[in-house]
DNA sequence: CATCAGGGCCCTG
DNA sequence: CAGGGCCCTGAT
């Protein structure tokens, strides 16, 4: 298929809460890399499907972690119109936590032995998520049971497949598929992709999407059981997935009932410096997190995962390469 | 070469 | 509620 250029473009800015790092907050480098985003320091483009229409997102900054400014680009193949873009500008804010106040959450832990050094070496930065609860919930699916190699190819392959090529500032890009684009696909032609048994969960989340059954705006102003309800609820969602989408898309700051297995070998090396073939038991991980950081268990515990792998990206950390399999 | 365990989840007993 | 099976792939 051949791209859409995205040409016309509209303009805004944004203005998030201080303090504000753009590039801790805009780039993620334990995230997995995909085709629906780029970044260099200071610059994150990422496309993006809302309402039905394919957009090119380019986020610049233009202010400082005192003073934050955003100069956000909105490419498209037409022209957009005022109310269209305010609905789009509330969806971004909502999304990256642009308004997200920090201020009591660095106070309470400036002085922590642990946390305390590590705000300081990303002050001002928030969590990200890019996707609609579909797609994220699509990018849990691929994530499941494999190695991030193949999970990165799984999602290459289907964007190639059901997302939409786009060009627009000079880069080339993939907008990532909506239900409707896959919804005719059956589990054959998704198992020929190579997904394997992830194509019965793709389809039937699909699904409770297409049909209405799930509807991730009215879901935002449920509450935290309902909505994990409504996760458990999609085929092939458990809690390890509900576990991310609780914290990264409903953004439950406090979040923290589930840690993995890969996860408990790193955060036993990290936290009680434990050799990581005989990690500490999850309880007792959970337990320090409720004591250490509560009410914001899943903040802090994002603020150490993004130094580890901040650090991992410029000096290395051979412990680490052991334990996440590429 | 063959076997095995993954950045889980479903289903069964 | 414990444990086997599942698609594929790289590691051993």
């Amino acid at each position: 298929m051949n791209p859409i250029g995205l040409e016309a473009v509209s303009r805004a800015e944004i203005l998030p809460a201080a303090p504000f790092s753009f590039d801790a907050s805009l780039h993620k480098p334990d995230h997995f890399s995909s085709d629906d985003d780029a970044w260099q320091p200071g610059i994150r483009w990422q496309t993006m499907l809302w309402q039905g229409v394919p957009l090119g997102c380019k986020f610049e900054n233009a202010g400082g972690v005192d003073t934050p400014r955003v100069r956000l680009s909105i490419f498209s193949a037409e022209p957009l119109g005022p109310a269209f873009l305010d609905g789009l500008l509330a969806e971004i804010d909502y999304r990256y936590s642009f308004s997200l106040d920090l201020v009591e959450f660095n106070v309470r832990f400036a002085s922590h032995p642990r946390l305390g050094p590590v705000i300081g070496r990303w002050f001002g930065m928030r969590p990200l998520n890019v996707n609609s609860l579909y797609e994220y919930l699509m990018v849990a699916i691929v994530l499941q049971n494999a190695t991030v190699r193949r999970s990165v190819q799984m999602m290459h392959v289907l964007d190639e497949r059901y997302g939409t090529p786009v060009t627009y500032d000079g880069r080339a890009l993939y907008v990532m598929w909506s239900p409707e684009a896959i919804a005719g696909a059956t589990e054959e032609e998704l198992r020929g992709l190579k997904v394997g048994y992830r194509a019965k969960s793709i389809r039937r989340v699909t699904e409770a999407f297409v049909t209405g059954q799930i509807d991730e705006h009215a879901l935002r102003s449920h509450s935290r059981a309902e909505q994990r309800q409504a996760l458990l609820g999609l085929y092939g969602i458990g809690p390890a997935s509900a576990e991310y989408i609780l914290s990264d898309v409903f953004h439950h700051i406090d979040e923290m009932v589930h840690i993995s297995p890969w996860e408990q070998r790193i955060y036993s090396k990290l936290f009680f410096d434990r050799d990581p073939q005989d990690p500490a038991p999850v309880s007792e991980l959970l337990t320090y997190f409720d004591e250490q950081f509560s009410p914001y268990q899943a903040l802090a515990v994002h603020y150490f995962w993004e130094d580890l792998f901040w650090r991992r990206k410029t000096e290395s950390v051979p412990w680490l390469e052991k334990l996440i399999r590429l």
